[in-house]
DNA sequence: TATTTACATGAACAAGTGTTCATGTAAATA
DNA sequence: TATTTACATGAACACTTGTTCATGTAAATA
């Protein structure tokens, strides 16, 4: 059995960081050598245990992905439910989603680069369920956008290949907060983000 | 022995479309399923024939991404080549540079896949004779950018990060063309790209 | 103090992996 | 016609994979 009792005392509370620096340590490996290649051999050696440990932690493999995937696949789905049911307007709603996704990417940049990467390595019936997630939330920032271009904020345009462009650079992101070499500022990087989308790179 | 005799009689010449449904059968499969998801028997079977059959084509499951990568890869850095030698300003550097990306994605999709999704797949020391490849595409474009905010052509801003949000929408473009619900103009698709890229999306 | 809990081990498993080998055949070439 | 070439097979290999089981121990809890 692998679950932790909910109801912990204070002193249990902070010994907890044990299982917090399993899946903390896990997920940086399975980032860097990609999840079908991270043996749980892989896992347990970079904790320095055996094996046969690491079911202590999760009942399978395929658990893990998918705790990890839903888990922060629902933040993203929640900051956009907030935004879709505000007041604001075409341009305002674009604006909070690129800022509550860069926010959400530069705390966990971890799961976000399994949320790219390695999504397709869930089984079914997890895969399905993931991908209407997605779906849905393209769907929501699509109507974000038709609503822009019929309000005359957004130019006219395509507006599924505009969803697609606009998810991809926000999607890259995480790179930038993985990159050892600098430390970016998750605000710098907000403004960056909706500047370009806004008003691409050319000088007026 | 997988070599195929390099001097041809015409009658010959038309039968190696079998080596090339080879190619491009695994190509698709590989797209599919992931390069670590794919065995050689998913290879053999999806050919209809047996496993051992599959190394009278290729080496190796390696090489098979090797050539694969490698070949793609060159292609763009061909085309970043000629333009970067051209005597045009940076804007239309960029364009051309958008344009012809474009249209080898669009020639070759599966391939292009397999740039984006697969090359972690790549065992040293061709993986890192790849990276170094990627990078100094990436600096040409880099390069581009900032010759574009040096002659006031493009806005200041922070090259290496408009460099990566460009790659990130060019490099996602080869969805469209393997998405069957719909068949995209690649000259359209240069323009949407063109247009997001330098404009953005807001209407002026 | 007795017992549950969290954390740990080593051995074993069944299945799947990439690859090799010896061998075969029909068609193209010399 | 003789021979090379392209395409094919089935059995076997050495190794790796995720997972299970029986077992142990030190610490927290009752």
């Amino acid at each position: 059995m692998y679950l932790t009792k909910v109801g912990l005392k204070f002193g249990r509370m902070l010994k907890e960081t044990k299982r917090d620096r399993f899946f903390s340590k896990t997920l940086v490996l399975i980032y860097q050598k990609g999840f079908k290649a991270t043996t749980m051999r892989d896992i347990a050696q970079n904790l320095n245990f055996e094996v046969a440990n690491v079911y202590n932690y999760i009942d399978s493999k395929q658990s893990f992905l998918e705790q990890s995937l839903f888990g922060i696949q629902q933040e993203f789905l929640n900051a956009m439910d907030a935004i879709e049911d505000s007041e604001f307007h075409a341009t305002e709603k674009l604006e909070h989603l690129i800022r509550s996704y860069v926010q959400i990417t530069s705390k966990r940049p971890y799961e976000q680069a399994l949320l790219v990467n390695e999504w397709r390595n869930l089984n079914e019936p997890k895969l399905q369920e993931f991908v209407k997630h997605r779906e849905d939330y393209e769907q929501k920032l699509e109507g974000i956008l038709i609503e822009g271009m019929r309000t005359g904020q957004f130019k006219e345009m395509d507006s599924q290949i505009a969803t697609q462009i606009i998810l991809a650079t926000l999607r890259w992101s995480y790179k930038q907060f993985l990159d050892q070499q600098r430390t970016t500022n998750p605000l710098a990087m907000q403004k960056q983000l909706i500047d370009f989308i806004q008003n691409g790179i050319v000088l007026k």
